[in-house]
RNA sequence: GGUCCGUUCGUCUAGGGGUUAGGACGCCAGGUUUUCAUCCUGGUAACAGGGGUUCGAUUCCCCUACGGACUACCA
């Protein structure tokens, strides 16, 4: 039998989590779920220096909002598990989750290391090796700390043993370097980019373990993810170029090492270079899950307070980079959990386009019932709006207005911005529709609309409807002398649902009233 | 500079030795709706370039160009 799949997401606190970060999750989600695997939250915080207040909070938030769930992860200290217990925790023998909670373990695995010959201590400083860099740099040579040069620096391979322990004794400051092989070809896989050659020559030895008592990602990442038992690595592309060292440090261990999948990076939707948070703020869309304030007092609103609904959003993040290979592109979470296979995620980069998914979000929109709808729209009244528009506690009418509204509607906010007549009456009226529409005339027609509007009883938009159309018929005139005035009574442009579902909803006496208002505003 | 990864309509992508190179977003046009939007129908538009291999290459190989990532005691 197969071992169980177990994966990972590891971010690191140092910000908020953008929707690079979020399609990384997500494919790990989908990958754990599709081979009924675990689905682990890691926090990878072993640089001090780089750790941002709220950000973790932030990531256990924005996936939740976003209803993807993890089977493990980080549980002291956290309300890991928010109201809605989206958040599953499982506290397995794999904790703790946080890496600064398990810096005791990580230094046991640099001995090790230099004890197998696979590591040694460095003792230059940052400033002796930013010197170096510059006098190569100078020379127009490129410095790498490794085999063509580790025998010159400061460090326990050239040093001898007692130089080395008097350093040590004497509590002198140190790195761990790992000490890469020389004349290998390395032959490495990657489930999505096929195999891959490196020459071991053309490696550095990468610092293991830091001077402050912590690993580097390097280090802590490889252990962890081997004592947590994790079969499968699926990160960004960002990391391919460390995924030799990776798999030189499970195999200095006798580690079996887990499959890689390096997944393509997500674009700018202009221009060159990788998707970042200045580019939301300049083409206007979202580049955060949720909305992100900085200690500095900068916020960032995210998809959440735009608007969008989070199966839009992970729905557009799913297909970005991936595709079924079918031509569906609406998907449910568990939809994609079936259809996904990490074999169809493409090779290159993919540029973020904030239309398409704005075309999704209109999809859900259309998906969501008139009820839930209503509710939202009620929040989204009570939060922005006067409280002399929270007229409408009447749930019926509410529910009627969106289902009128809806096709025309994004996003909870559009059931405003298009329907802010059913609340207020126009104040004024479009001049150009207007122009069209008021004409010799128009009052007395409007007369004599008030006058059958008031011979309807039970005002229902079939009723009224009736009415009115019979009435034009009889006396053999357009449609639009009448409609177009009509209309823009009520709404105060041409624009809007049908005219007489409008008056349905706005009752007698205020359908009356608006049309009594222009007939006011003719004279 | 070095190492690695990539490149099909403007964008996301399907495809794969012989196809009218398919879909979606966007855009444009027509139709429905006496409004607006929705919806429907149609249109626009792509294999980066050059060499091979082959009867035949967009597909396989090589080179170039372009793009990207990495090149920290950051992740």
């Amino acid at each position: 039998m197969s071992k169980k799949v177990r994966v990972r997401f590891a971010p690191s606190p140092t910000g908020p989590l953008h929707i690079g970060g979020v399609r990384t999750a997500l494919f790990n989600y989908l990958f754990a779920k599709k081979h009924g695997g675990d689905f682990v939250l890691r926090i990878e915080d072993t640089d001090q220096t780089r750790y941002v207040k709220g950000a973790e909070e932030y990531i256990i938030d924005a996936m939740n909002w976003l209803n993807i769930p993890f089977d493990e992860g980080v549980t002291t200290s956290l309300r890991l598990r928010s109201a809605n217990d989206k958040i599953d925790q499982k506290v397995g023998n794999f904790g703790p989750y946080r890496q600064s909670e398990r810096k005791d373990i990580y230094k046991q695995y640099a001995d090790q290391l230099i004890a197998s010959g696979n590591a040694y201590y460095a003792f230059d400083t940052s400033e002796e090796l930013g010197m170096l860099r510059k006098e190569y740099e100078a020379e127009k040579r490129t410095f790498i700390y490794n085999w063509h040069n580790r025998e010159d620096l400061n460090n326990s391979l050239s040093l001898s043993s007692e130089e080395v322990s008097k350093k040590l004794e004497a509590g002198e400051n140190y790195v761990i370097r790992f000490k890469s092989p020389t004349n290998e070809t390395l032959l490495l896989n990657d489930i999505i980019r096929g195999e891959i050659k490196i020459d071991t020559n053309v490696l550095d030895d990468k610092v293991l373990f830091k001077s402050d008592g912590m690993p580097t990602y390097h280090l802590a990442n490889i252990v962890d993810d081997h004592l947590m038992e994790i079969t499968h690595v699926i990160r960004g592309e960002e990391w391919l170029p460390s995924l030799s060292l990776h798999v030189l440090l499970y195999k200095s261990f006798s580690w079996e090492a887990p499959e890689f999948a390096h997944l393509p990076l997500i674009l700018k939707p202009v221009g060159k270079g990788k998707l970042s948070k200045r580019d939301g703020d300049k083409m206007g869309f979202p580049v955060f899950p949720t909305l992100w304030k900085t200690a500095e007092g900068d916020a960032f609103s995210g998809y959440r307070e735009d608007g969008y609904f989070p199966e839009a959003v992970v729905n557009m993040l799913a297909l970005l980079g991936w595709n079924p290979g079918t031509e569906q592109e609406i998907f449910s979470l568990d939809e994609l959990v079936e259809a996904f296979d990490l074999s169809r995620v493409n090779k290159g980069g993919a540029k973020f386009d904030p239309e398409k998914t704005k075309w999704f979000q209109q999809k859900y929109m259309q998906e969501k019932s008139d009820s839930e709808l209503a509710i939202l729209f009620k929040e989204y009244l009570n939060n922005w709006c006067d409280s002399d528009m929270r007229w409408d506690n009447n749930e019926e009418r509410l529910i009627k207005i969106v289902s009128l509204l809806k096709e025309r509607a994004t996003f909870v906010s559009d059931f405003w911005e298009q329907g802010s007549f059913f609340f207020v009456a126009p104040e004024s009226y479009d001049e150009k529709a207007s122009k069209k529409a008021f004409k010799e005339g128009t009052s007395e027609i409007l007369i004599k609309v008030i006058e059958l509007l008031n011979e309807v009883d039970d005002f229902s938009a079939e009723n009224i409807s009736d009415k009115i159309k019979g009435w034009i018929t009889s006396q053999e005139m357009g449609f639009g002398k009448v409609m177009m005035p009509f209309r823009i009574a009520l709404v105060g442009a041409m624009k809007g649902p049908d005219v007489f579902e409008i008056a349905s909803v706005l009752g007698k006496e205020e359908t009356v009233e608006r049309v009594e208002k222009v007939i006011e505003f003719l004279s």
